[in-house]
DNA sequence: CTCTTTCTTAAGATTTGCTTAAAATGGAAT
DNA sequence: ATTCCATTTTAAGCAAATCTTAAGAAAGAG
């Protein structure tokens, strides 16, 4: 799950950005108006966090610009005024929630999650064979017994996840959860694999990660 | 599918080339203008990727020349640029699209497919009998049932559903699938061929892949 | 029947992925 | 700031799958 947060505040855009990747989602982080759509359009992203008050193109402008190309990905606005007259204004330029300054972070978890939610078209939980993926937990459960997983292990396994049954290639994971556009001669992938494996001891038979040579990895069940 | 890129940046120019050939595409790399167009001219690319800044002839330049010659083969510019002006001088160049770096790499195979789709007027999935092929996902199903072919094996596969139908010489085939273009004296087609007719079980009745002797292959339902 | 082309198999070369250990990174605690 | 610890990344040797070559067997053409 990839969010943009579009602020100028280092500080704040900083500790969003921390905050959420604990909860291992990709952050990227745009610091003015011009970059930040111009990067919404680029990227892929699940959600945008967007600063009301912005030097140059203000938010609102961002928004209007942005939902002309682009009207699924959900937007939330950031912002410090607290009128209801903005408020509306905001929502209606297309906008899909907003959280004022200064705001309490769990807060904002919980207004993205609503957010992303309805988009998947899924469940907060995904499975396969006998284990179990929490996304608002971030656990893992396999027949009931919990397993750990770090923050890299448990991002790629998600993404697994989420395309159960689809092939991953390597250049989308390595987008998706590592977030590396460019160049790319590096074997993590295959090191967390290898992890994910033994820490969820994928055998052969029951639910495994196949590879599929040159290409990438799918996870399937049975 | 042949794909040219034309781009000098070794670092990008090798992401791309490793990210198409995961979806099986056969991918060329030019590092200069002068090479691009040369290459772009002799070799049969079904599109090129063409940066827009590069060292000596620049790549509009480059889009002008090779416009005066082939006017079907689409061109999609690379380009770190991003005012207005610039694209649409360079669609008015003639090139079909374009994309600002840095990108995700699904817009640019999201790109590369529209541009193709409509040429080959094909759709993603071909059939060959009870067998089904998926150029998107990768996958090979008969009759519901996985199988698993090898890249090259895919690529070969890929090609002669292509060309369903109508025969597909040798020389075609070794150019298209293993992208060699002159000297040729081996005999890796029979022996991919034979792995196909294997996998895939084509007997006698039921689809199977023809051999026009001392011409090539065909492949045909029935 | 003889010659040529294709089929089939097996073995060698090459690429790609697996696995492990060690180095780098970053956070938390002292 | 320093140390410690967990996590992440890099690197390297090994294992396995794939690709290519080659050569004898089979099949088709004349």
């Amino acid at each position: 799950m990839r969010i943009l947060v579009i602020e100028d505040e280092p500080g704040i855009a900083n500790f969003i950005k921390q905050g959420l990747e604990e909860e291992s989602f990709a952050v990227d982080i745009a610091n003015d108006g011009t970059m930040g759509i111009e990067t919404a359009l680029t990227g892929e992203y699940d959600l945008i966090l967007l600063d009301w008050m912005l030097p140059g193109i203000s938010g609102i402008e961002v928004c209007h610009q942005y939902r002309k190309v682009n009207t699924d990905t959900p937007i939330i606005f950031l912002t410090a005024k607290d009128t209801v007259q903005d408020t509306i204004f905001g929502l209606q330029s297309g906008a899909n929630d907003y959280i004022k300054k200064p705001f309490a972070f769990d807060e904002l978890l919980e207004r993205i999650r609503v957010q992303l939610r309805p988009k998947s078209g899924e469940h907060e939980t995904f499975t396969l064979g006998n284990i179990e993926l929490n996304t608002r937990t971030h656990q893992i459960f396999k027949n009931d017994e919990e397993i750990f997983l770090t923050q890299k292990e448990f991002a790629l396994f998600e993404f697994l996840l989420r395309n159960k049954g689809k092939v991953c290639r390597r250049t989308q994971i390595i987008e998706s959860v590592w977030d590396i556009h460019f160049e790319y001669n590096t074997g993590v992938i295959d090191v967390y694999i290898n992890a994910l494996r033994n820490k969820l001891d994928m055998k052969e038979s029951g639910p495994h990660i196949k590879t599929i040579r040159g290409v990438g990895y799918i996870a399937k069940d049975l």
